[in-house]
DNA sequence: CAAAAAAGTTAGGGTAGCCTAACTAAAATA
DNA sequence: TATTTTAGTTAGGCTACCCTAACTTTTTTG
């Protein structure tokens, strides 16, 4: 059964996985600073993912990922770094606002796009690195 | 007074546009197959965008855009291009997948990648039209 | 032009997400 | 340890959108 997500709830499991990569634990204190959300908001939210097999969560607890709400958050996340390297590398916009596009980009592209932006992006870095090989070859 | 529009409404504004450049006139009727919704909910969302001043329509009558409400369809639809010529052009997608990304990412992406994009988009055509006189060229 | 069909509206209902306020549990500290 | 602070929950309320069903208006057509 696959489980068609809202950009919201795609955003709570990357900001779990994003936290957990960082802290020891999740709570729903600190998810809740980094989605600009109330607590009861992330409450509320939690209660859905658990219902949906992506989260578990007892009460005053830790809040951690399932299998399969692991290999969602990673699908997104690595969906965000795409976007990111893209728009920061290839149309050179600063970070802050690279996050945040996409932040938001990485909920609604398909995955026809996003492997064909993988390519690019990796054509790209590529050829970069052709040309400062080339430029340090001609240096020595 | 700045209006700052859900992705749904900027997308009712957007097929308003899109449909007056074909049609003669806009109806609810139209309108509802374009944005796959019911009648109802647009005679709902017009009320709505008729109260923020956008679009002007009375009981069983056509709908028209206001300036403002214009001024902002004209905005996200010029979006919409510029990133549908990005994904087809550039990346390569086909028409249908690159409209659908586009029709999402218009609603999400900030003035600042915009303005990026379309300076990376016509470059790559300058490129391209480069090619094809260095080619006839060489061919004359 | 009367009847049927199509277009549009209104009322009422549902879900997602967010909020505040009031409460409870847990943790920190005097 | 008693008290205060912090963390978390629950209840109730709000808005945005969407829907169906029932109704009205407009248009079409026999």
């Amino acid at each position: 059964m696959k489980v068609e997500l809202s950009p919201t709830r795609e955003n709570y499991l990357k900001m779990i996985i994003r936290l957990s990569k960082r802290k020891k634990v999740v709570r729903v204190n600190s998810l809740a600073k980094e989605l600009k959300v109330r607590m009861s908001s992330v409450s509320e939210a939690l209660k859905l993912l658990k219902d949906d097999g992506l989260v578990t969560h007892e009460k005053y607890g830790y809040i951690e990922l399932t299998e399969k709400g692991s290999q969602i958050a990673e699908e997104v996340f690595s969906r965000h770094e795409v976007l990111f390297a893209f728009l920061t590398k290839i149309l050179g916009i600063d970070p802050v606002t690279a996050d945040e596009d996409a932040c938001k980009m990485e909920h609604v592209i398909s995955p026809t796009t996003l492997s064909k932006l993988i390519s690019f992006v990796k054509e790209f870095s590529d050829r970069q690195k052709g040309v400062k090989n080339a430029y340090r070859g001609s240096n020595q």
